[in-house]
DNA sequence: GCAAAATACTAACGATCGTTCGTTTACATG
DNA sequence: CATGTAAACGAACGATCGTTAGTATTTTGC
């Protein structure tokens, strides 16, 4: 582990797989969804430019544009497959773990944070640059959001509901708690740094499970 | 509570105390900085133009130009008003507090719950823009943040040594869940829903002595 | 091997960017 | 009232922005 001082590195993935490579379109499309996340991880939608990502795949900018008939849609593109990819991982962790709250609230945290380390760039791009997206790509990421956060909140009221976990406050309050932190991940981890992703995702589970008041 | 959905709101503050007002500039340059505030928090850095600034002011482009040097400089400002007052109400909120870790901690989680519930707007800028900061605001704003984290850092590492906590993994991973669970809020958090943010602030520390294992 | 489709190119469009220039207004101080 | 300073202005600079047009090259399907 470098640091786990917050710092300010959004770039720190010099690897090939920072896009689920199951949602990746085939050809050209797929370097250039890869070379936008980074550029947009690091600088930001705005302040990257078409010229940028041009240089960055080894295109002219209006080729770009052959592939993608604009920015927006690029960014719009990202983030659908970001908020598809967890969404299809959260609903995978669940139906693969045990059914009772405790075992149901450890597979989401662990798969919310092996999601946030495994696609660092793409969770930084989600919640950094949202607010870019165009109007209709932004009603479809808000209800994948809520349905990703729905997820966990059914389990977090209903566990505290059936008195499996004993939550002294809103238990909404709670899973704002327990997704941040699995969120906070994707600003310091780096997988080449040596630590254990599956480490840290049991320690989140853990942590959790302490916070909710698991019996 | 309007909605606890993480959703894409980056600007949800309406109200005038969005800087704290003892770090605030006389004369025009305050308005300048809170419009550019807002600006940021909601545009991001890159995609907010100084013209937009200007027409937030009320004033011509070329006037800002009279209180700031450079668009970076605004930003730079900014973010250095947001890691002093940060790091002041932490120090404070430690001083104030009892001496035993318990008390420490909570202190330390309240009083960072507060901050990004207060300063909202400023905490999104500070967390998502500092990528755009040049060099020179840059080094100061890296060291702000350690001497904060370093701050709870000490007292979960040096709690859980004495035995007053119980951490069963990596003290650092401890650190960041407590760190993430404060900075969360201040990406939904709206002081005009009626919340109280005093509340968020009791819960988040239970959480946060819940996570640590404390005795 | 040939037509067609996809992909790449060069060049340039109008718009907007951060910023500077020289000037004018507003205001405090003598 | 005179004067110096701070703060505002309109206009424009060169650079860069996202994007389009038209054309050439490469790849694909029959």
């Amino acid at each position: 582990m470098r640091s786990l001082t917050l710092s300010a590195n959004r770039c720190n993935d010099s690897s090939d797989d920072i896009l689920p490579s199951n949602r990746l379109p085939k050809g050209a499309k797929a370097g250039i969804l890869k070379a936008a996340l980074r550029l947009f991880a690091t600088k930001g939608f705005a302040g990257a430019s078409m010229r940028d990502l041009s240089q960055a795949v080894g295109l002219q900018p209006a080729s770009l544009y052959s592939h993608y008939k604009s920015k927006d849609i690029i960014l719009g593109t990202l983030i659908d497959i970001g908020h598809s990819e967890h969404l299809a991982q959260m609903e995978q962790a669940l139906a693969d773990a045990d059914d009772d709250y405790c075992s149901q609230l450890s597979a989401y945290v662990q798969a919310n944070t092996r999601f946030h380390g495994d696609y660092a760039l793409l969770a930084t791009v989600i919640n950094l640059e949202l607010h870019a997206l165009s109007d209709e790509f932004m009603a479809a990421a808000l209800a994948a959001r809520a349905r990703s956060i729905q997820l966990v909140m059914e389990i977090i009221t209903q566990g505290s509901e059936q008195g499996v976990f004993n939550i002294a406050h809103d238990p909404r309050l709670a899973t704002s708690a327990v997704c941040a932190i699995s969120l906070g991940i994707s600003q310091w981890y780096n997988a080449e740094d040596g630590h254990n992703l599956d480490n840290i995702a049991l320690a989140n589970s853990d942590f959790a499970l302490r916070l909710v008041g698991a019996a």
